[in-house]
DNA sequence: GTCGTTGATGAATGATATTTATCAATGACG
DNA sequence: CGTCATTGATAAATATCATTCATCAACGAC
């Protein structure tokens, strides 16, 4: 006999229940971020009870991992799918900064959830995120290194340094677009920092004067990136930062 | 009369009380971190009681962000006492690199606050330490266009590109170091940064060879860090993590 | 048809940040 | 000198959530 007012329980089967939990989370996540975001309230949009998340989660922010986790394979696996399609190491090159910046305008919340909660946490590196991203930097690391046995990037250049600078510079302006500091072009950004990359890698024989193709490209994203920045620089201090658009849910 | 039992009441100017307060906030912070902190602990430490913080401090986060404030303020007038002394645009901007490292290395807790807590906030815009951030790369960048109207180096790069690089590739080390996935030398890292830079930077005469010493120290610095990256390469993954030295506080 | 296994529940529990109601020293002012 | 507003400080109450617990019911194997 079931207890007056005990809520109907619905059966699903694991796999069934754990995804309609994550999707639930994600969406709460997504709009009011990590602190924001009650388990109550997912419980709530999942159709379950609090007390159930625990039996899919360790705890709350399992629960996030988890998101992020799902979220970030898919990306990944899409990246590569996408790469195979193009030919060259500038090409290939750029596409996979110019796609970080896509994901950031497409997924600012999750960008924003996976940077400040997941990999500044101290289990970070045992999680799968983290082997996602070394596999994906690795990614970026065999283009140059394809360019370098090409002939076509001097070879003296320590890779990791590269790594670091090209995604160094992405996070930089993702997390000024993220704080509702500006927005960017992702492919005048870009080409940027492609070029300024490739500018200061690319073998330049000695005695010759650099690519023309290079060197006009610079030429061009520079003068783009120049306007942009005269744009988006902040004319008054403190003037009406309610009209910028945020992606940091939480504390008003 | 007394209540018997009732706390003798030590009273101090608020000047010294802040003070104390903030003292042990940092002290306690740096110990176990944001979350793992306890209003508690703190206000033990200060030799006061829990409710007595909120006569100071709005909130939790607040005294964070006065405790980060009053250390990232302290630091940065350091920073130009220093760079006063230095003349040169690479042995400048060589500073600038090497000292943000060695502060990592001297700071690692607070570095970790600064960036977890306070920089990804979304009240960031508005805080103190980044109006003090934006002068401290404005530093930065003043010393790359001093290298340019010198004609040390080329003019036809954005400037926020070259910083947004630097300081996106110290950063990238930092979280790696932070995570305690290996240990850096401030000397050789920065070394190497500013060379890359430099090296992508520096103005080459169209027919010339470039600049012997440059090109010198650059060999130099790339063959340390090929050496020190082989070294700090993950053998084996997830061999050990007990063995790497954590400056995460927090969750086990 | 019984019984173990698993999905699910609703109500505790606990840990902490934050508020509130009071209290006492201090010092200015008549 | 006293009174009284101001400010430093307190202890206890509150509120908010994450997390745990004691039960319960459907399902399926045997």
């Amino acid at each position: 006999m079931t207890i007056p007012g005990r809520r109907q329980a619905v059966r699903l089967p694991r796999e069934q229940r754990v995804a309609e939990i994550m999707r639930a989370a994600r969406a709460v996540f997504v709009e009011k971020g990590y602190e924001e975001a009650l388990l109550s309230d997912i419980a709530e949009r999942a159709d379950v009870v609090e007390g159930s998340i625990y039996r899919y989660f360790e705890n709350k922010r399992d629960l996030l991992v988890k998101v992020i986790e799902d979220w970030y394979e898919a990306m990944l696996s899409d990246y590569d799918q996408q790469l195979s399609g193009i030919r060259g190491t500038r090409n290939r090159l750029r596409y996979m900064v110019w796609r970080h910046l896509e994901t950031v305008h497409e997924e600012p919340a999750l960008c924003h959830l996976m940077f400040q909660i997941i990999r500044s946490g101290a289990d970070y590196s045992a999680t799968a995120v983290h082997e996602l991203n070394r596999k994906y930097t690795h990614r970026t690391l065999d283009i140059v290194r394809e360019g370098i046995d090409a002939g076509e990037l001097r070879g003296d250049i320590p890779l990791r340094l590269v790594r670091d600078m090209m995604y160094g510079c992405v996070e930089h302006r993702t997390w000024a677009y993220l704080r509702g500091e500006g927005d960017f072009d992702s492919n005048h950004v870009a080409d940027a920092i492609v070029d300024l990359v490739l500018g200061g890698l690319a073998k330049a024989p000695a005695n010759q004067p650099r690519d023309q193709t290079i060197a006009l490209r610079l030429e061009q994203a520079v003068a783009r990136l120049e306007r942009l920045d005269a744009e988006s620089a902040p004319a008054v201090r403190s003037s009406s930062p309610s009209k910028k658009r945020r992606y940091l849910p939480g504390r008003v």
